[in-house]
DNA sequence: GGTCCTATAATGTGTAGACTTTATATCTTT
DNA sequence: AAAGATATAAAGTCTACACATTATAGGACC
């Protein structure tokens, strides 16, 4: 299918495994033949045999190990990949304008919970960026972040009011490092107010830390509108 | 570093590149040498270089193209992988012992909105399970879940006091799509009740639809208790 | 200038074979 | 038995090469 010829392809084979798992013929827990098997079997090389099944694995099918073989996952621990856009994007994907407001950007001490949270040495100096995403005038994204100075020195001298710092951040930085988590939080009278909804009500949020090597750079606070949800497929 | 001779493995070639990108000596949307030149400058062969550059490629930082040649993507789509464990193993990687307790099962036709959710034909019949997962005595998760009778017979003759609907899905049926959200839901009375918090707060809601090659098998709706998190790190 | 065709460059995938790494199983010793 | 050493099986990776696929660029034609 993948070639004209009558070769088969790396991708056959995760089918065909793929079914023998559904069907049940390839029980969970079960040991599987080992790779020159079943290139014996498909007849290709071990090669071939060796992409399919590793791609299986990542793909949370299979459990591979080396000497003990490979086996069926009994709880197949799928893996959900849910894109993380830049706002903008995902505004534009909406088909709606995306537009940018800037609410405060203040150079200031750390206070001592983001101390605590990003392993600071006390009264490090941080800026610290609200803003708005909007869909046309619909507000789509509060946003609080704090950005670590000694970090990304040229932070002092940026102007936000026109760019987001998440936006520059990423022209402007690298990073290593990742932490994201989502939650259900609940609308204070700030949050509330920006994202017009009500005080108290739920706000999908969502917390994002970034490092560089070890250096912590930015911890971010995400507010979503009312009716936001994070959807992914597979 | 991979293999004890002196050798270029895919994972040094991945290193150097993200080095230079992060360095910011490879721009975003700049063209990259290709697969040959790379190979060149690293001693090693095409074959190796490609497993580098396709791989970083998935992990979203680069884009290839036939004939096109691999760009650094400027907008680095990073893709959050969060995996999606079973109830069970979430609260024992937490320490906890986890504790199932069903709260209904009925077979009944699904409701309108559900047939217009799943593109159900009007009055198919479904069973309703209802269902609490515990961390020891700590409420964790209430599950509010629809099974199509028609994709799985064998529901309609079992007994789900002992084993989650979810297990017994898992363990039942093969799934090849699933579509899976989350949001910020509000407690209804129903909901408060079970997870021991307040009507109105705010609650972690999951929704997952599972199908099996196009026919759809399951409608979940996950509420998780106060303070949860979905956390990942990349 | 626009539309279709074609050559070509870059990635994509397969074959054949070798060596490397590591977890396990077995054997040996205590 | 328990602990440690060793052989070995299976996956992991690399080389070297060939052919396949496909998007683009440039030319031919209208």
């Amino acid at each position: 299918m993948a070639q004209s010829n009558d070769t088969t392809s790396y991708k056959d084979i995760k089918q065909t495994v793929l079914a023998r798992i559904r069907s049940g013929k390839w029980q969970p827990d079960s040991l599987l033949p080992n790779e020159q098997e079943l290139a014996a079997e498909f007849s290709c090389t071990r090669t071939t045999v060796n992409r399919a099944m590793r791609e299986l694995a990542e793909e949370g099918y299979l459990e591979r190990r080396r000497k003990a073989g490979t086996r069926v996952l009994s709880a197949p621990q799928r893996q959900a990949r849910f894109t993380i856009p830049m706002v903008r994007d995902e505004v534009e994907a909406l088909g709606g304008t995306y537009r940018y407001a800037l609410v405060s950007a203040d150079s200031e001490t750390a206070p001592e919970w983001l101390s605590a949270r990003l392993a600071l040495s006390p009264k490090q100096s941080v800026v610290h960026v609200r803003c708005m995403h909007f869909n046309g005038n619909t507000p789509f994204q509060y946003e609080d972040r704090w950005i670590v100075t000694a970090s990304v020195p040229q932070v002092q001298q940026t102007d936000f009011s026109e760019v987001g710092p998440n936006e520059w951040l990423i022209q402007t930085v690298p990073f290593t490092n990742v932490e994201l988590s989502f939650l259900a939080s609940r609308a204070n009278a700030t949050v509330a107010g920006f994202l017009d909804v009500t005080e108290g009500d739920p706000v999908f949020t969502g917390e994002r830390i970034t490092w560089l090597e070890g250096q912590p750079v930015t911890f971010a606070k995400m507010y979503f509108a009312a009716g936001y949800r994070m959807t992914t497929e597979f």
